[in-house]
DNA sequence: TAATATATTAAGGGTATCCTTAATTAAGGA
DNA sequence: TCCTTAATTAAGGATACCCTTAATATATTA
């Protein structure tokens, strides 16, 4: 397995986390790397050739049980480099993800497991997502995502997407996993969601919210 | 620069330390690297282009300023992770070669300082090869290799190469940096130097006095 | 069901890094 | 200086992973 495999197996799943179906279009992997789908299919081409995937022409790709196995090792991987950036070398959350990407692809089983070790067997990341066990458990929480949240409720971050331009957005507004915001209303003509958090007004876009995750009361 | 190519510069600076010319031969690289000698010319010649070695057909190759501080910085990188694997993850010395092979490719120059400064900025690794700084200052201590030490001389060793073979053997004989041998006679017939460490006889070949390097009294 | 949009496959190209085999050229000892 | 050995080039091949352009097949929906 080299980094080109791995990268696309990663995407694979992640990508199988969004959709209701767990199966994934050549289409969306090529532009999410920004690759031609030409490049994919020939990756999934040779991707199914060793086991990793099933890809079924006008279906999608879904991982094979290895490739699955394989594909949590890496987010294992990142989460756990994440965590010790941030706890052990101080780096803020938005500064983690890249660092990371490069390690996940460098470290053996035997350094990640002593790793999470030291750092006390951490359950998520820094942007609370759950880090897979080393039995390969990985189950994604049965959390709402924030856009889909009604006016009314109370809802608690619990978990974010790794991705750099939220991470700022969320810093900059002193916003945290755990925090609580009040859904105040919906404007359906610029598409905002209204929040209250620490008595602050905000007015976030379907962009933003959809990558918030948490529990809504 | 890209993993062959860093695997390129840090081979050519670690070989130039061994002779007496900081030249090196492309069929040294070629052996080391258990390539062909068409691949290592292929790449010398990139390596030129690029501005990162000066090539002179018949004579040997020699790293510029640049691709100098590329290879220092590679090898700063690499004892860094050693001294982090063994110092915080708990890996003995003979293990941590293999896993700072990958990381010192993965790692960037925030991640290198921020791991230095960490660790109390180590002078040397576990093997007590120094750590250049990050100024690119890179000395190699002017101390001995056992080999060349002769009967009746106290001899302390300051720092050994990263061989797998040699630290097991070290560790097998509990010998460690800054240990003191007594170097008792030469058998040349066998090629071993006769050695008292700890009050015990050993018969040490050649193969491994060489790679052993300390002061001598 | 026909039309359109989407997905797939085909064909061929480019760069990187390795390889093999076969000249050619320089260095250094007799 | 000649000759042998070692070093260098040349030529062409393989695989990996990306690309473009163009054709073909399938799905979807009007």
């Amino acid at each position: 397995m080299n980094r080109a495999e791995e990268d696309y197996l990663k995407a694979i799943l992640e990508l199988s986390q969004y959709g209701q179906e767990p199966v994934v279009k050549v289409s969306d992997i090529a532009s999410r790397f920004g690759y031609t789908e030409q490049s994919v299919y020939e990756m999934m081409r040779k991707l199914q050739d060793i086991g990793q995937v099933v890809y079924t022409p006008y279906k999608g790709i879904e991982l094979t049980n290895e490739g699955n196995i394989e594909a949590i090792r890496l987010i294992r991987a990142h989460r756990i480099w994440e965590v010790f950036l941030t706890k052990e070398l101080g780096y803020n959350w938005q500064e983690v993800h890249e660092e990371a990407e490069q390690l996940e692809h460098a470290s053996s089983e035997e350094l990640l497991e002593r790793m999470y070790i030291h750092l006390g067997e951490p359950a998520t990341c820094q942007h609370g997502n759950p880090i897979p066990n080393f039995k390969n458990e990985y189950q994604i929480p049965k959390d709402t995502a924030l856009v889909q949240s009604k006016p009314g409720v109370i809802f608690t971050i619990e978990r974010v997407v790794d991705d750099v331009a939220l991470l700022s957005f969320l810093d900059e507004h002193h916003m945290k996993i755990g925090d609580q915001l009040q859904i105040s209303s919906y404007d359906a003509l610029n598409d905002n969601l209204h929040v209250v958090h620490h008595g602050k007004a905000l007015y976030l876009g379907s962009k933003l919210t959809s990558m918030i995750y948490g529990r809504q009361r």
